[in-house]
DNA sequence: GGCAAAATTTAGGCATGCCGAAATATTGGG
DNA sequence: CCCAATATTTCGGCATGCCTAAATTTTGCC
Protein backbone atom coordinates (compact mmCIF):
# COMPACT_ATOMS: atom_id res chain seq x y z
CA UNK A 1 0.00 0.00 0.00
CA UNK A 2 1.72 3.61 -0.82
CA UNK A 3 1.85 6.00 2.40
CA UNK A 4 -1.35 7.54 1.33
CA UNK A 5 -0.31 11.13 1.55
CA UNK A 6 -2.41 12.70 4.16
CA UNK A 7 -5.34 15.15 2.63
CA UNK A 8 -5.31 19.16 3.92
CA UNK A 9 -8.46 18.72 4.09
CA UNK A 10 -9.12 19.80 8.20
CA UNK A 11 -7.07 23.26 8.69
CA UNK A 12 -3.68 22.00 9.73
CA UNK A 13 -2.17 22.72 13.40
CA UNK A 14 -1.90 26.38 14.41
CA UNK A 15 1.91 26.02 13.91
CA UNK A 16 0.73 24.50 10.30
CA UNK A 17 -1.40 27.54 10.01
CA UNK A 18 0.87 30.20 10.99
CA UNK A 19 3.93 28.94 8.61
CA UNK A 20 1.02 28.83 5.32
CA UNK A 21 -0.05 32.49 6.35
CA UNK A 22 3.68 34.22 6.39
CA UNK A 23 4.52 32.29 3.31
CA UNK A 24 1.44 33.91 2.05
CA UNK A 25 2.20 37.39 3.64
CA UNK A 26 5.32 37.59 2.17
CA UNK A 27 4.02 37.73 -1.51
CA UNK A 28 1.27 40.12 -0.65
CA UNK A 29 3.21 43.26 -1.20
CA UNK A 30 5.85 41.89 -3.58
CA UNK A 31 6.11 39.15 -5.86
CA UNK A 32 9.58 36.92 -4.52
CA UNK A 33 9.08 33.88 -2.93
CA UNK A 34 10.28 33.27 0.65
CA UNK A 35 13.48 31.88 1.62
CA UNK A 36 13.89 28.76 4.47
CA UNK A 37 15.42 31.11 6.66
CA UNK A 38 13.58 34.33 6.18
CA UNK A 39 10.14 32.39 7.26
CA UNK A 40 12.36 30.85 10.31
CA UNK A 41 12.55 34.54 11.30
CA UNK A 42 8.93 36.03 10.84
CA UNK A 43 8.57 32.93 12.71
CA UNK A 44 11.20 33.23 15.41
CA UNK A 45 12.25 29.72 15.24
CA UNK A 46 15.18 28.06 14.14
CA UNK A 47 16.43 27.25 10.24
CA UNK A 48 16.53 23.76 11.50
CA UNK A 49 12.72 23.68 12.86
CA UNK A 50 11.34 25.30 9.33
CA UNK A 51 13.48 22.99 6.99
CA UNK A 52 11.65 19.87 9.14
CA UNK A 53 8.13 21.75 8.72
CA UNK A 54 8.48 22.61 5.15
CA UNK A 55 8.54 18.71 4.81
CA UNK A 56 5.55 18.50 6.76
CA UNK A 57 3.78 21.03 4.26
CA UNK A 58 4.80 19.50 1.31
CA UNK A 59 3.51 16.16 2.77
CA UNK A 60 -0.13 17.74 3.15
CA UNK A 61 0.43 19.82 -0.48
CA UNK A 62 0.31 23.08 0.61
CA UNK A 63 3.84 24.05 -0.66
CA UNK A 64 6.04 23.10 -3.66
CA UNK A 65 9.26 23.04 -2.57
CA UNK A 66 12.75 21.39 -4.27
CA UNK A 67 15.68 20.95 -2.05
CA UNK A 68 17.82 24.72 -1.27
CA UNK A 69 15.14 26.94 -3.58
CA UNK A 70 12.72 29.17 -1.99
CA UNK A 71 8.93 28.00 -0.49
CA UNK A 72 6.12 28.80 -2.75
CA UNK A 73 2.06 27.79 -1.59
CA UNK A 74 0.50 25.32 -3.62
CA UNK A 75 -3.58 26.46 -4.47
CA UNK A 76 -4.54 24.33 -1.43
CA UNK A 77 -1.99 26.67 0.28
CA UNK A 78 -3.15 29.80 -0.64
CA UNK A 79 -6.54 29.26 0.42
CA UNK A 80 -5.76 27.86 3.85
CA UNK A 81 -3.87 30.92 4.15
CA UNK A 82 -6.22 33.33 3.31
CA UNK A 83 -8.44 31.77 5.30
CA UNK A 84 -6.10 32.98 7.91
CA UNK A 85 -5.45 36.24 6.48
CA UNK A 86 -9.05 36.50 6.83
CA UNK A 87 -9.40 35.58 9.93
CA UNK A 88 -6.37 37.64 11.89
CA UNK A 89 -8.02 40.51 9.92
CA UNK A 90 -11.25 40.20 10.66
CA UNK A 91 -10.23 39.70 14.48
CA UNK A 92 -8.06 43.31 14.48
CA UNK A 93 -11.19 44.58 13.27
CA UNK A 94 -13.41 44.03 15.75
CA UNK A 95 -11.24 44.68 18.73
CA UNK A 96 -10.51 48.13 17.67
CA UNK A 97 -13.96 48.50 16.44
CA UNK A 98 -16.19 46.76 19.21
CA UNK A 99 -13.62 46.53 22.38
CA UNK A 100 -11.65 49.44 21.90
CA UNK A 101 -8.17 48.14 21.24
CA UNK A 102 -5.61 50.77 20.30
CA UNK A 103 -4.01 49.55 16.37
CA UNK A 104 -0.94 48.94 18.35
CA UNK A 105 -2.17 46.09 20.59
CA UNK A 106 -4.68 44.07 18.43
CA UNK A 107 -1.84 41.79 16.27
CA UNK A 108 -0.68 39.48 19.38
CA UNK A 109 -4.30 38.60 20.08
CA UNK A 110 -5.03 37.99 16.59
CA UNK A 111 -2.25 35.95 16.38
CA UNK A 112 -3.32 33.24 18.96
CA UNK A 113 -7.25 34.11 18.56
CA UNK A 114 -7.49 33.06 15.02
CA UNK A 115 -6.62 29.52 15.38
CA UNK A 116 -9.19 29.12 17.66
CA UNK A 117 -12.24 30.69 16.30
CA UNK A 118 -14.24 28.48 14.15
CA UNK A 119 -15.64 29.67 10.84
CA UNK A 120 -19.02 30.36 12.15
CA UNK A 121 -18.01 32.66 14.62
CA UNK A 122 -15.44 35.15 11.79
CA UNK A 123 -18.50 35.22 9.55
CA UNK A 124 -21.05 36.53 12.08
CA UNK A 125 -18.03 38.66 13.19
CA UNK A 126 -17.39 39.95 9.73
CA UNK A 127 -20.77 40.27 9.34
CA UNK A 128 -21.55 42.52 12.33
CA UNK A 129 -18.39 44.83 11.59
CA UNK A 130 -20.60 45.34 7.61
CA UNK A 131 -18.13 42.99 6.02
CA UNK A 132 -15.21 45.30 6.13
CA UNK A 133 -12.91 45.20 3.09
CA UNK A 134 -9.97 46.26 5.07
CA UNK A 135 -8.00 45.92 8.80
CA UNK A 136 -7.14 48.80 11.18
CA UNK A 137 -3.67 48.40 9.21
CA UNK A 138 -5.41 48.74 5.76
CA UNK A 139 -4.48 45.24 4.76
CA UNK A 140 -7.08 43.66 2.94
CA UNK A 141 -9.51 41.35 3.97
CA UNK A 142 -10.43 38.25 1.90
CA UNK A 143 -14.12 37.68 1.59
CA UNK A 144 -15.40 34.10 2.98
CA UNK A 145 -14.92 32.87 -0.66
CA UNK A 146 -11.33 33.67 -0.75
CA UNK A 147 -10.91 36.63 -2.97
CA UNK A 148 -8.82 39.69 -2.27
CA UNK A 149 -8.29 42.39 -3.67
CA UNK A 150 -4.79 44.18 -2.94
CA UNK A 151 -4.69 47.75 -3.45
CA UNK A 152 -2.36 49.53 -5.89
CA UNK A 153 0.18 51.16 -3.45
CA UNK A 154 4.11 51.80 -3.20
CA UNK A 155 6.17 52.34 -0.11
CA UNK A 156 6.40 56.17 0.52
CA UNK A 157 10.04 55.64 0.33
CA UNK A 158 10.01 54.60 -3.44
CA UNK A 159 8.43 57.78 -3.97
CA UNK A 160 10.10 61.03 -5.64
CA UNK A 161 9.61 64.95 -4.19
CA UNK A 162 7.17 66.68 -6.09
CA UNK A 163 4.82 63.25 -5.48
CA UNK A 164 1.50 63.30 -4.00
CA UNK A 165 -0.86 60.28 -2.66
CA UNK A 166 -3.20 58.79 0.36
CA UNK A 167 -2.07 56.71 2.53
CA UNK A 168 -3.13 53.32 1.94
CA UNK A 169 -1.63 50.76 4.46
CA UNK A 170 0.45 51.49 7.50
CA UNK A 171 2.55 48.51 8.32
CA UNK A 172 1.74 46.30 11.01
CA UNK A 173 4.58 44.84 11.76
CA UNK A 174 6.26 46.65 14.31
CA UNK A 175 4.34 48.02 17.54
CA UNK A 176 6.64 50.47 18.46
CA UNK A 177 6.44 52.12 14.80
CA UNK A 178 2.52 52.16 15.33
CA UNK A 179 3.12 54.11 18.13
CA UNK A 180 5.09 57.16 16.81
CA UNK A 181 2.72 56.77 13.45
CA UNK A 182 -0.11 57.25 16.36
CA UNK A 183 1.92 60.08 17.93
CA UNK A 184 2.44 61.86 15.09
CA UNK A 185 -1.40 61.48 14.04
CA UNK A 186 -0.53 60.05 11.12
CA UNK A 187 -4.08 57.16 9.81
CA UNK A 188 -5.17 55.95 6.94
CA UNK A 189 -6.12 58.06 4.25
CA UNK A 190 -4.73 60.77 4.97
CA UNK A 191 -3.30 62.79 1.93
CA UNK A 192 0.64 62.92 2.18
CA UNK A 193 3.29 64.57 -0.15
CA UNK A 194 6.67 63.76 -0.51
CA UNK A 195 8.98 67.30 -0.44
CA UNK A 196 11.81 65.77 -0.90
CA UNK A 197 15.15 63.82 0.88
CA UNK A 198 17.37 65.29 3.09
CA UNK A 199 20.83 65.89 1.57
CA UNK A 200 23.46 62.74 1.87
CA UNK A 201 21.01 60.06 2.38
CA UNK A 202 19.02 61.46 4.99
CA UNK A 203 15.47 61.16 6.11
CA UNK A 204 12.45 61.99 3.67
CA UNK A 205 10.65 64.97 3.91
CA UNK A 206 7.09 64.62 4.02
CA UNK A 207 4.03 66.73 4.49
CA UNK A 208 0.75 65.44 5.79
CA UNK A 209 -2.65 66.21 6.05
CA UNK A 210 -5.48 68.45 4.43
CA UNK A 211 -3.54 70.95 2.15
CA UNK A 212 -4.52 74.29 4.56
CA UNK A 213 -3.59 72.63 7.85
CA UNK A 214 -0.53 70.50 6.47
CA UNK A 215 2.46 69.39 8.48
CA UNK A 216 5.82 68.82 7.81
CA UNK A 217 7.78 65.81 9.31
CA UNK A 218 10.67 64.00 8.28
CA UNK A 219 10.30 60.44 8.67
CA UNK A 220 13.35 57.74 8.99
CA UNK A 221 13.61 54.53 6.40
CA UNK A 222 11.81 52.41 9.11
CA UNK A 223 8.93 54.97 9.25
CA UNK A 224 9.08 55.38 5.36
CA UNK A 225 8.93 52.04 4.57
CA UNK A 226 6.33 51.07 6.58
CA UNK A 227 4.00 53.61 4.98
CA UNK A 228 2.28 52.86 1.67
CA UNK A 229 0.27 55.21 -0.54
CA UNK A 230 -1.66 55.47 -3.69
CA UNK A 231 -0.05 57.58 -5.51
CA UNK A 232 -2.19 60.37 -7.63
CA UNK A 233 -1.52 60.38 -11.20
CA UNK A 234 1.60 62.55 -11.37
CA UNK A 235 2.45 65.01 -14.21
CA UNK A 236 6.17 64.23 -14.87
CA UNK A 237 5.16 60.44 -15.24
CA UNK A 238 2.50 61.70 -18.09
CA UNK A 239 4.24 60.38 -20.69
CA UNK A 240 6.40 56.96 -18.96
CA UNK A 241 3.05 55.64 -18.03
CA UNK B 1 20.10 22.16 44.84
CA UNK B 2 16.47 21.68 45.06
CA UNK B 3 14.27 20.61 42.41
CA UNK B 4 12.79 24.09 42.75
CA UNK B 5 9.14 23.66 42.45
CA UNK B 6 7.90 25.73 38.96
CA UNK B 7 5.66 28.31 40.32
CA UNK B 8 2.17 28.63 38.73
CA UNK B 9 2.52 32.28 38.03
CA UNK B 10 1.86 31.95 34.23
CA UNK B 11 -1.67 30.50 33.39
CA UNK B 12 -0.62 27.23 32.16
CA UNK B 13 -0.72 25.23 29.23
CA UNK B 14 -4.92 24.64 28.26
CA UNK B 15 -4.44 21.25 29.43
CA UNK B 16 -3.83 22.41 32.71
CA UNK B 17 -5.95 24.92 32.29
CA UNK B 18 -8.81 22.54 31.43
CA UNK B 19 -8.21 20.11 34.25
CA UNK B 20 -8.45 23.12 37.04
CA UNK B 21 -11.70 24.16 35.98
CA UNK B 22 -13.40 20.46 35.82
CA UNK B 23 -12.27 19.66 39.47
CA UNK B 24 -13.44 22.91 40.28
CA UNK B 25 -16.66 22.24 38.33
CA UNK B 26 -17.19 19.42 39.99
CA UNK B 27 -17.69 20.51 43.70
CA UNK B 28 -19.42 23.69 41.68
CA UNK B 29 -23.25 22.68 42.89
CA UNK B 30 -22.50 19.86 45.06
CA UNK B 31 -18.91 19.13 47.41
CA UNK B 32 -17.76 15.82 47.07
CA UNK B 33 -13.84 16.15 45.20
CA UNK B 34 -13.77 14.56 42.01
CA UNK B 35 -11.75 11.23 41.78
CA UNK B 36 -9.19 9.99 39.26
CA UNK B 37 -11.45 8.22 36.86
CA UNK B 38 -14.38 10.85 36.93
CA UNK B 39 -11.94 13.40 35.86
CA UNK B 40 -11.12 10.92 33.25
CA UNK B 41 -14.00 11.04 31.50
CA UNK B 42 -14.76 14.34 31.95
CA UNK B 43 -12.22 15.20 30.29
CA UNK B 44 -12.40 12.40 27.62
CA UNK B 45 -8.69 11.18 27.89
CA UNK B 46 -7.03 7.85 29.87
CA UNK B 47 -6.98 7.10 33.64
CA UNK B 48 -3.69 7.06 33.29
CA UNK B 49 -3.14 10.58 31.61
CA UNK B 50 -4.61 12.11 34.42
CA UNK B 51 -2.58 10.41 36.87
CA UNK B 52 0.57 11.55 34.84
CA UNK B 53 -0.89 15.39 35.14
CA UNK B 54 -2.53 15.53 38.47
CA UNK B 55 1.07 14.65 39.36
CA UNK B 56 1.63 17.83 36.97
CA UNK B 57 -0.99 19.94 39.14
CA UNK B 58 0.66 18.74 42.76
CA UNK B 59 4.61 19.96 41.15
CA UNK B 60 2.96 23.70 40.03
CA UNK B 61 0.69 23.55 43.55
CA UNK B 62 -2.84 23.99 41.92
CA UNK B 63 -4.28 20.11 43.36
CA UNK B 64 -3.54 18.77 46.67
CA UNK B 65 -3.30 15.02 45.93
CA UNK B 66 -2.47 11.55 48.38
CA UNK B 67 -2.42 8.97 45.91
CA UNK B 68 -4.98 6.60 45.30
CA UNK B 69 -7.79 9.95 47.13
CA UNK B 70 -9.47 12.45 45.21
CA UNK B 71 -8.11 15.47 43.95
CA UNK B 72 -8.91 18.72 45.79
CA UNK B 73 -7.53 22.35 44.19
CA UNK B 74 -5.28 24.74 46.48
CA UNK B 75 -6.40 28.40 46.48
CA UNK B 76 -4.36 28.78 43.66
CA UNK B 77 -5.63 25.91 41.46
CA UNK B 78 -9.42 28.08 42.64
CA UNK B 79 -8.13 31.25 41.43
CA UNK B 80 -7.59 29.77 37.97
CA UNK B 81 -10.39 27.93 37.80
CA UNK B 82 -12.28 30.74 38.49
CA UNK B 83 -10.47 32.92 35.96
CA UNK B 84 -11.14 29.71 33.42
CA UNK B 85 -14.64 29.36 34.69
CA UNK B 86 -15.01 33.14 33.78
CA UNK B 87 -13.44 33.49 30.73
CA UNK B 88 -15.89 30.18 29.44
CA UNK B 89 -18.63 31.97 30.59
CA UNK B 90 -18.17 35.34 29.48
CA UNK B 91 -17.56 34.24 26.40
CA UNK B 92 -20.66 32.05 25.46
CA UNK B 93 -23.13 35.23 27.20
CA UNK B 94 -21.02 36.96 24.15
CA UNK B 95 -21.54 34.10 21.82
CA UNK B 96 -25.51 33.81 22.38
CA UNK B 97 -26.09 38.12 22.61
CA UNK B 98 -23.94 38.96 20.35
CA UNK B 99 -22.86 36.88 17.50
CA UNK B 100 -26.86 35.16 17.48
CA UNK B 101 -25.87 31.58 18.69
CA UNK B 102 -27.91 29.39 19.73
CA UNK B 103 -27.64 28.14 23.53
CA UNK B 104 -26.58 24.50 22.20
CA UNK B 105 -23.82 25.59 20.00
CA UNK B 106 -21.92 27.94 22.57
CA UNK B 107 -19.87 25.30 24.48
CA UNK B 108 -17.59 24.03 22.13
CA UNK B 109 -16.36 27.57 21.16
CA UNK B 110 -15.85 28.88 24.31
CA UNK B 111 -13.95 25.95 25.22
CA UNK B 112 -11.65 26.47 22.93
CA UNK B 113 -11.39 30.37 23.46
CA UNK B 114 -11.40 30.05 26.63
CA UNK B 115 -7.27 29.13 26.72
CA UNK B 116 -6.77 31.82 23.90
CA UNK B 117 -8.32 35.11 25.16
CA UNK B 118 -6.24 37.55 27.46
CA UNK B 119 -7.96 39.13 30.61
CA UNK B 120 -7.86 42.62 28.69
CA UNK B 121 -10.20 40.69 25.92
CA UNK B 122 -12.71 39.28 28.52
CA UNK B 123 -13.12 42.30 30.62
CA UNK B 124 -14.10 44.89 28.31
CA UNK B 125 -16.05 41.92 26.51
CA UNK B 126 -18.21 41.51 30.02
CA UNK B 127 -17.97 45.23 30.43
CA UNK B 128 -19.69 45.66 26.80
CA UNK B 129 -22.30 43.09 28.13
CA UNK B 130 -23.22 44.61 30.88
CA UNK B 131 -20.71 42.55 33.29
CA UNK B 132 -23.48 40.00 32.92
CA UNK B 133 -23.99 37.95 36.57
CA UNK B 134 -25.05 34.15 34.73
CA UNK B 135 -23.79 32.44 31.69
CA UNK B 136 -26.85 31.60 29.32
CA UNK B 137 -27.15 28.07 31.16
CA UNK B 138 -27.71 29.96 34.68
CA UNK B 139 -23.83 29.30 35.35
CA UNK B 140 -22.60 31.87 37.38
CA UNK B 141 -19.80 33.79 36.44
CA UNK B 142 -17.28 35.13 38.73
CA UNK B 143 -16.40 38.24 38.81
CA UNK B 144 -12.45 39.45 37.89
CA UNK B 145 -11.51 39.55 41.22
CA UNK B 146 -12.11 35.76 41.35
CA UNK B 147 -15.48 36.33 43.83
CA UNK B 148 -18.91 33.69 42.62
CA UNK B 149 -21.65 33.82 44.23
CA UNK B 150 -23.53 30.31 43.72
CA UNK B 151 -27.39 30.64 43.74
CA UNK B 152 -29.35 28.02 46.13
CA UNK B 153 -30.71 25.12 43.53
CA UNK B 154 -31.96 21.73 44.14
CA UNK B 155 -32.41 19.53 40.90
CA UNK B 156 -35.85 19.36 39.75
CA UNK B 157 -35.58 15.25 40.32
CA UNK B 158 -35.26 15.87 43.83
CA UNK B 159 -38.26 18.00 44.61
CA UNK B 160 -41.33 16.05 46.11
CA UNK B 161 -44.95 16.48 44.29
CA UNK B 162 -46.82 19.92 45.51
CA UNK B 163 -43.11 21.69 44.95
CA UNK B 164 -42.98 24.73 42.81
CA UNK B 165 -39.91 26.90 41.94
CA UNK B 166 -38.24 28.63 39.46
CA UNK B 167 -35.70 27.49 36.93
CA UNK B 168 -32.46 29.03 37.84
CA UNK B 169 -30.50 26.78 36.07
CA UNK B 170 -30.10 24.09 33.04
CA UNK B 171 -27.14 21.89 33.16
CA UNK B 172 -24.91 22.44 29.65
CA UNK B 173 -23.97 19.30 29.90
CA UNK B 174 -25.77 17.75 27.16
CA UNK B 175 -26.45 20.04 24.01
CA UNK B 176 -29.18 17.18 22.92
CA UNK B 177 -30.75 17.83 26.07
CA UNK B 178 -30.83 21.52 25.62
CA UNK B 179 -32.35 21.32 22.12
CA UNK B 180 -35.00 19.88 23.61
CA UNK B 181 -35.69 22.34 26.76
CA UNK B 182 -35.53 24.70 23.63
CA UNK B 183 -38.45 22.87 21.61
CA UNK B 184 -40.38 22.37 24.58
CA UNK B 185 -39.76 25.88 25.31
CA UNK B 186 -38.47 25.45 28.13
CA UNK B 187 -36.19 28.55 29.70
CA UNK B 188 -34.49 29.99 32.30
CA UNK B 189 -36.68 31.74 35.00
CA UNK B 190 -40.05 30.25 33.79
CA UNK B 191 -42.12 28.76 36.99
CA UNK B 192 -42.00 25.15 37.68
CA UNK B 193 -44.56 22.94 39.97
CA UNK B 194 -43.81 19.31 40.56
CA UNK B 195 -47.28 17.10 40.17
CA UNK B 196 -45.80 13.91 40.86
CA UNK B 197 -44.29 10.93 39.72
CA UNK B 198 -45.86 8.29 37.76
CA UNK B 199 -46.01 4.74 39.48
CA UNK B 200 -43.05 2.46 39.61
CA UNK B 201 -40.07 4.64 39.07
CA UNK B 202 -41.63 6.34 35.79
CA UNK B 203 -41.22 10.09 34.44
CA UNK B 204 -41.30 13.34 37.04
CA UNK B 205 -44.77 15.06 35.69
CA UNK B 206 -44.33 18.72 35.78
CA UNK B 207 -46.12 21.88 35.07
CA UNK B 208 -44.12 24.18 32.95
CA UNK B 209 -45.26 28.30 32.39
CA UNK B 210 -47.21 30.72 34.35
CA UNK B 211 -50.12 29.88 36.66
CA UNK B 212 -52.66 30.62 33.52
CA UNK B 213 -51.26 29.02 30.31
CA UNK B 214 -49.04 26.13 31.85
CA UNK B 215 -48.51 23.25 29.95
CA UNK B 216 -47.68 19.82 31.63
CA UNK B 217 -44.59 17.38 30.78
CA UNK B 218 -43.15 14.15 31.33
CA UNK B 219 -39.21 14.21 32.25
CA UNK B 220 -37.12 11.53 31.96
CA UNK B 221 -34.49 10.97 34.72
CA UNK B 222 -31.69 12.19 32.60
CA UNK B 223 -33.96 16.08 31.97
CA UNK B 224 -34.89 16.34 35.47
CA UNK B 225 -31.53 16.20 36.82
CA UNK B 226 -30.78 18.79 34.25
CA UNK B 227 -33.35 21.61 35.61
CA UNK B 228 -32.52 23.22 38.56
CA UNK B 229 -34.64 25.06 40.37
CA UNK B 230 -34.82 27.64 43.26
CA UNK B 231 -37.54 26.13 44.99
CA UNK B 232 -40.23 28.38 47.09
CA UNK B 233 -40.87 27.71 50.80
CA UNK B 234 -43.19 24.68 50.93
CA UNK B 235 -46.23 24.32 53.61
CA UNK B 236 -44.92 20.72 54.37
CA UNK B 237 -41.35 22.21 55.02
CA UNK B 238 -42.25 24.89 57.59
CA UNK B 239 -41.34 23.00 60.69
CA UNK B 240 -38.57 21.07 59.66
CA UNK B 241 -35.99 23.72 58.50
C1' DG C 1 -10.18 -11.11 57.93
C1' DG C 2 -9.37 -12.67 53.33
C1' DC C 3 -9.62 -12.20 48.54
C1' DA C 4 -11.39 -11.00 44.15
C1' DA C 5 -13.02 -6.95 41.66
C1' DA C 6 -12.39 -2.20 40.88
C1' DA C 7 -9.67 1.90 40.95
C1' DT C 8 -5.36 3.95 40.39
C1' DT C 9 -0.61 4.39 39.22
C1' DT C 10 3.61 3.07 36.64
C1' DA C 11 6.07 1.64 32.49
C1' DG C 12 7.03 1.95 27.78
C1' DG C 13 5.73 4.27 23.50
C1' DC C 14 4.00 7.58 19.98
C1' DA C 15 3.15 12.26 17.79
C1' DT C 16 4.13 17.12 17.41
C1' DG C 17 7.21 20.90 17.32
C1' DC C 18 10.95 22.84 18.87
C1' DC C 19 16.37 23.22 19.55
C1' DG C 20 21.77 23.15 18.73
C1' DA C 21 25.41 21.00 16.33
C1' DA C 22 27.04 18.65 12.42
C1' DA C 23 26.81 17.66 7.62
C1' DT C 24 25.93 19.14 3.04
C1' DA C 25 24.75 22.14 -0.81
C1' DT C 26 24.99 26.67 -3.11
C1' DT C 27 27.20 30.90 -4.28
C1' DG C 28 30.18 34.68 -5.34
C1' DG C 29 34.81 36.79 -5.42
C1' DG C 30 39.31 36.09 -6.93
C1' DC D 1 37.29 27.43 -12.12
C1' DC D 2 37.95 26.98 -7.19
C1' DC D 3 37.12 27.56 -2.53
C1' DA D 4 35.57 29.79 1.44
C1' DA D 5 31.50 32.02 3.24
C1' DT D 6 26.66 31.36 3.49
C1' DA D 7 22.35 28.95 3.30
C1' DT D 8 19.96 24.84 4.09
C1' DT D 9 19.17 20.29 5.67
C1' DT D 10 20.00 16.27 8.67
C1' DC D 11 20.75 14.31 13.19
C1' DG D 12 20.10 13.41 17.96
C1' DG D 13 17.55 15.26 21.79
C1' DC D 14 14.04 17.48 24.75
C1' DA D 15 9.23 18.79 26.42
C1' DT D 16 4.29 18.11 26.44
C1' DG D 17 0.43 15.30 26.48
C1' DC D 18 -1.65 11.47 25.08
C1' DC D 19 -2.25 6.02 24.80
C1' DT D 20 -2.24 0.72 26.10
C1' DA D 21 -0.78 -2.77 29.00
C1' DA D 22 1.08 -4.11 33.22
C1' DA D 23 1.72 -3.40 38.04
C1' DT D 24 -0.11 -2.04 42.44
C1' DT D 25 -3.32 -0.43 45.89
C1' DT D 26 -7.91 -0.08 47.78
C1' DT D 27 -12.56 -1.71 48.51
C1' DG D 28 -16.40 -4.41 49.38
C1' DC D 29 -18.44 -8.74 50.08
C1' DC D 30 -18.52 -13.42 52.09
MN1 LIG E 1 -1.03 32.75 14.72
MN1 LIG F 1 -3.30 44.05 10.54
MN1 LIG G 1 -11.11 24.27 27.27
MN1 LIG H 1 -22.58 27.44 30.20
Amino acid sequence: MPPARKSALSSGSSSVQDYVKVIYAFTEWQDKPITSSQLAVRLGVANSSVSEMVRKLVDLQLVDHRPYSAIELTSAGRRLALTMVRRHRVLETFLVQELGYAWDEVHDEAELLEHTVSDTFINRMAAKLGDPQRDPHGDPIPSADGTVHVPHAVQLEELDGGHTGRITRISDADADLLRFFSSEQIRLDDRVEVVGRRPFGGALVVRFGPSGSARELDLGDQAAAALWVHSDPHPGCLLAS
